[in-house]
RNA sequence: GCGCCCGUAGCUCAGCUGGAUAGAGCGGCGGCCUUCUAAGCCGCGGGUCAUAGGUUCGAAUCCUAUCGGGCGCACCA
């Protein structure tokens, strides 16, 4: 990265100056007029040398060695800003670096040696993925997927919450289910599940089970439809996530924290560590001590545990294998369970070790109306419900799309718009058009190779702004997983795509062929090749990144 | 009542740790088809950045208050 360089020069320009350390931050302006990259540490240092930011920034100017970072102009502007440009040959090697790097152009290795573990959906084994489920599905696998490639050690994990009062209900309530099948007059439980898909779920029990269920005593039979129902539930989730493309590296039980008696170790640890009380015949943490509202009951006045101390030990648990860093991707109705989570884990003596994302929650709109995710016929109830209307890659995109942190309008009416109107068709047509010239030049990708290539001949400013476009993705990627924020790639992308289209049109024959890639100019069509093949490594990468497909074409509905 | 998120163009949303004339998509309006696939492209219009103060050379961005929307405030999970 030419930046770097130029970064590392001014930093020491600064830092002689300055007398001390000085950090330096280029930025890309917003206006092109402005430069390639700018900084605004002269007027960051003005006040502290006590000197006018524009004498500071000439005394930066005067030290540069230009050359050295590859640079074609530099100008003071503004109130102090220097605006950097640079040669052209430095955009023309970073095609060639794009077109070398292939697959791995965008990773980086800033994260290595960090063991992270993504937490994400673990929804309740006791009913199918709701549409909510989905988006915290997608940001979820993207934020480990921008993790990997940025060189994290990732694990996907799913919580499974198999133990627990709500798991007593599904078990009740699948009971009843079955006992009405056979014509008994039994009654749903109060809280219990009244989703239709228990219905046909007693109808496998029965086909399943029957007579082997009616010879049980009441308590086995229970237990039986118990554990049926949570292992048919929990792979119904996993089925559904996995044509989703999201898959775990790990579904992690509830009860496997209390078969391997964590509760105890913990409630031990907590103790020994004088932060737990009893008072009111229960257990109490002392979660206020670590910044929470009011201190929390881990074992309740009948003995049994709240919700939270599994928690509590399984996160414990997430560090004792080794991780350096838990990322839980939780639904916005659990927010205000954070703080209390950060504080028994800091009380634990892990003051740092979880970071929360909140997913805000979804509504989905069709034809201007609000679609109830209720269950009623017809209409989308479901995570698979969504997916199978609009595909994987459109479900998974619109869910991106958006900040995790800001409520989102899912438009089923764009989603299901094939054309480029919609976003996720706008990136992939790019990329399939950029295939397409490929096929149609009659070469293979590799043959677009810039050691027999003029990169210099690319000198369109179209291009050139393409190529420049091109060589922020790995900045792109680093900012996106810094900030747990896919949607950083979408924007990204959408904008590449943008520019990529218009530069594909101006060239079409028909209207400027000077401009087309397959000009009759060999030399100048090999160069623009290269371009071509450099834009379909970027677009692929950053869709693949999202977990989404890069097609070689678009299919293509015949226009009436 | 307290806490968290949000309030930016008609609609849906970006705006990176404050930076140079506030951006995109959709919708609207006007052009453009013997195509490297027009499922498109080009252009135009459209904003008191909820409001009021404050900090700063500089605020959509930081602070305070107010108003509006969502969610949460259990010995439920």
């Amino acid at each position: 990265m030419p930046s770097e360089r130029l970064k590392e020069q001014i930093e020491a320009i600064v830092s002689e100056l300055a007398g001390t350390e000085v950090p330096v931050r280029l930025e890309r302006p917003r206006n092109p007029e402005h430069g390639d990259v700018a900084t605004n540490v002269a007027m960051v240092l003005a006040g502290r040398l006590g000197r006018p930011p524009r004498e500071v920034a000439e005394a930066i100017v005067e030290r540069l060695d230009r050359s050295q970072a590859g640079l074609a102009s530099v100008e003071i502007a503004g109130p102090g800003f220097i605006n950097f440009r640079f040669a052209e040959s430095v955009f023309q090697s970073q095609l060639a670096s794009i077109v070398e790097a292939d697959r791995a152009f965008g990773r980086s290795s800033s994260g290595a040696g960090r063991r992270v573990m993504v937490e994400f959906v673990s929804a309740n084994p006791t009913g199918p993925l709701h549409v909510a489920h989905g988006r915290g599905a997608a940001i979820g696998d993207a934020i480990a997927s921008l993790l990997e490639w940025t060189g994290h050690e990732v694990a996907r994990e799913f919580y499974i919450n198999d133990a627990g009062v709500q798991i007593d209900r599904l078990a009740e309530s699948l009971e009843v289910r079955w006992r009405q099948r056979q014509g008994e007059a039994a009654e749903l439980p109060e809280g219990g599940y009244m989703g239709e898909y228990l219905v046909d779920l007693a109808a496998e029990v029965e086909a399943e089970a029957g007579d082997k269920l009616r010879a049980m005593d009441p308590g086995a039979r229970r237990q039986w439809l118990r554990d049926w129902g949570v292992r048919r539930l929990r792979s119904e989730q996993e089925e559904d996530l996995r044509v989703f493309r999201v898959v775990f590296d790990e579904w992690y039980p509830e009860t496997r924290i209390y078969a391997e008696n964590r509760i105890q170790d913990t409630l031990r640890e907590l103790g020994e560590r004088g932060l737990t009380y009893e008072a009111d015949g229960a257990l109490w943490l002392r979660t206020t001590t670590f910044g929470d509202d009011k201190d929390r009951v881990l074992v309740k006045g009948d003995g049994t545990y709240t919700y939270f101390t599994p928690d509590i030990a399984y996160h414990r648990e997430k560090a004792r294998r080794g991780f350096d860093l838990a990322i839980d991707v939780w639904g916005a109705d659990h927010h205000g369970y954070v703080p209390r989570m950060k504080a028994a884990l800091a009380a634990l003596g892990l003051p740092d070790f979880l970071e929360v994302v909140i997913v805000q929650i979804v509504r989905v709109m069709r034809g201007g109306k609000e679609v109830r995710l209720s269950k009623r016929a017809g209409e989308i109830v479901t995570l698979r419900d969504l997916f199978e209307e609009t595909g994987v890659d459109v479900a998974r995109y619109f869910f991106l799309m958006r900040s995790a942190e800001a409520q989102m309008v899912f438009d089923l009416d764009l989603a299901l718009d094939h054309s480029e109107k919609n976003p996720v068709y706008k990136v992939q047509y790019a990329h399939a058009r950029m295939k397409s010239i490929l096929r149609k030049a009659g070469v293979e990708p590799e043959e677009a190779d810039p050691r027999t290539a003029d990169l210099g001949l690319l000198t369109d400013p179209m291009e050139q702004a393409l190529i420049k476009q091109l060589a922020l993705f790995p900045e792109v990627v680093e900012r996106a997983a810094d900030a747990r924020a896919p949607h950083m790639v979408c924007e990204y992308l959408e904008a590449t795509a943008g520019m990529v289209n218009s530069w594909y049109h101006a060239g079409n024959p028909s209207r400027n062929p000077a401009l087309a890639v397959l000009t009759e100019d060999e030399a100048l069509r090999r160069a623009r090749l290269v371009l071509t093949r450099g834009v379909s490594i970027v677009l692929r990468n950053g869709l693949e990144l999202l977990g989404l497909t890069a097609p070689e074409r678009m299919e293509r509905e015949d226009a009436e």
